[in-house]
RNA sequence: GGUGGAGUGGCCGAGAGGCGAGGCAGCGGCCUGCAAAGCCGUGUACACGGGUUCAAAUCCCGUCUCCACCUCCA
């Protein structure tokens, strides 16, 4: 089965062709970095990670460029409110975000442009809307640059909305506006804002509206037309719709397909960034295994809403165990390693749109099979199937062995090791005079420490 | 008002006309000194009311509830 994607311009799956034989080009629209990063956000950098990871996996080199955007009202506003310059915030809240990325085992992008990096690009393509005839400068003198809805007969053709249904803006303060509906391309300089927070141009000094900067963006990074175009299903309308307006009435081509993630909710609402901090990404992985809050925000379709729950990490915690409690047991064999070939039910479910959770499915059966052929003593299958369960992990960005994860043996493992197989070999002898009393004493004082002892055929064995 | 999405077993979460995805929890069994892990078995669920069909969770009509977007938002 070939890939196919869910496109929302096309609103249906259809099968993806890249432009240029054996290269995918994405443009993911990243955060505002006003804040620190909540679950929600890092949904989409995962939801993408996977989309890259199973592109690649494919055959496909892939770019992805994920903007910054440094610069807006919030950003200005926090700054202002803590004293500090608005790129000092904007700069800690994108470490921030970098933090996150590393907490969940996210590949950073490609390419991770700021907006501020690019105004000349961003003046260029104002100017060739403005010289086209679809965008103005605003009558007030506010220096504004608007781009003119009305004027573009396409306008709404992503998202499906009409700009007469579409409900009339709340402030009625037309600010120079030929429409109501009528975005920013450009927000003119106010006296209220710090002068570093404006850049000059043609129509004076200003700075950036939030939908060009990405259309300006993904022009420089990745030309007129590229593959995909990501985000949030927020982003919809009316960012998504009003990059395509800009790129397309400049002339270009711009994304292929349109792919938009679903949220991560909590107590059935959209998780909104005033929710408060129980829900920051570095918080969350410090509560649950990072791994597991990766499996918990890959395992559902990218489509559907997420509910956030403790129960749910709580699986996703139990389930991953299982998956690794089986590696483990695999590697310890020392199996052989099988030539890895992912199983023709994964492959397909990954491409009928990224259908992770019957690659789940595949993967957990896998992971039953393994676990057969290991009570079974069947090394070649029990290798087998560790290959294909390790495949199927790294396509979710979950091997426990990925570097992503960063190196947690420390040269204090083979002391630990030792001790605990000392106890280990003092409770064996224990229970081999059947003195079941002091062989449970020593697992309950290891257990106490948070080790697990579990006796198996080829002896007790030990995990954190 | 417009646009889009959702309501599935104890919980999570897929599917989208016929064959009970899967996970977690539970129960029974095997194994075990006891456990743990693992394996085997175990659940007849699809908001409600009509309809189409040999067959509907899946299609059609209607109803209810919830969520999102149309303002900054992953």
């Amino acid at each position: 089965m070939p890939l196919t994607l869910y496109c929302t311009s096309a609103r249906a799956k259809v099968p993806f062709e890249p432009l240029v034989e054996g290269q995918v080009s994405i443009y993911c629209c990243g955060l505002t970095v006003q804040a620190v990063p909540h679950l929600g956000h890092l949904r989409k950098e995962i939801a993408f990670d996977v989309l890259r990871k199973w592109l690649t996996v494919s055959g496909y080199e892939v770019t992805l460029v994920t903007n910054v955007t440094d610069i807006d009202d919030k950003i200005l506003a926090k700054a202002a409110q803590r004293g500090v310059q608005w790129f000092a915030h904007a700069y800690e809240m994108e470490n921030e975000l970098h933090r996150a990325y590393a907490a969940l085992g996210i590949t950073p992008p490609t390419y991770e442009p700021r907006a501020t990096g690019h105004v000349p690009e961003m003046i260029e393509l104002i100017q060739q809307i403005i010289d086209r005839g679809y965008a103005y400068v605003a009558s007030d003198g506010s220096g504004d640059v608007y781009f003119d809805v009305r004027s573009w007969p396409e306008y709404g053709e992503l998202s499906g909305q009409k700009i007469d249904d579409m409900e009339p803006a709340e402030d009625a303060d037309p600010r120079g506006k030929r429409d109501p509906r009528d975005f920013a391309l450009w927000k003119g300089y106010k006296p209220s804002e710090p002068i570093i927070a404006s850049w000059p141009t043609p129509w004076g000094r200003g700075r950036p509206g939030w939908h060009l900067e990405c259309s300006a963006m993904a022009g420089k990074y990745l030309g007129d037309q590229f593959d995909i175009h990501g985000g949030g299903i927020d982003l919809k309308f009316p960012h998504h719709e009003n990059e395509l307006a800009q790129s397309k009435s400049a002339g270009r081509g711009f994304a292929r397909y349109w792919m938009h993630n679903a949220w991560v909710t909590a107590a059935g609402e959209k998780m909104s960034k005033s929710l408060g901090n129980g829900l920051i990404v570095t918080e969350v992985t410090k509560k649950y295994p990072p791994r597991a809050v990766r499996l918990y925000l890959v395992a559902p379709h990218y489509r559907s809403t997420i509910e956030y729950s403790e129960g749910s990490l709580d699986e996703a915690v139990a389930a991953l165990a299982r998956v690794d409690s089986f590696v483990s047991r695999a590697k310890a064999l020392g199996v052989d390693p099988a030539p890895t070939q992912l199983p023709d039910k994964f492959v397909d479910a990954m491409n009928d749109d990224l259908g992770t959770p019957a690659a789940f499915g595949v993967l957990y059966d896998r992971v039953r099979d393994g676990n057969r052929a290991l009570e079974a003593s069947d090394t070649a299958e029990v290798a087998a199937a560790l290959s294909q369960v390790e495949a199927m992990l790294d396509v979710f960005g979950l091997r426990t062995d990925d570097p992503i994860w960063g190196t947690q043996s420390s040269n204090l493992e083979p002391v630990v090791d030792g001790l605990v197989a000392a106890l280990l070999s003092q409770r064996d002898a224990a229970r081999t005079r059947k003195d079941y009393a002091t062989a449970d004493t020593i697992r309950d004082e290891l257990s106490n420490l948070g080790l697990t002892i579990e006796d198996t055929p080829q002896g007790p064995r030990w995990t954190l």
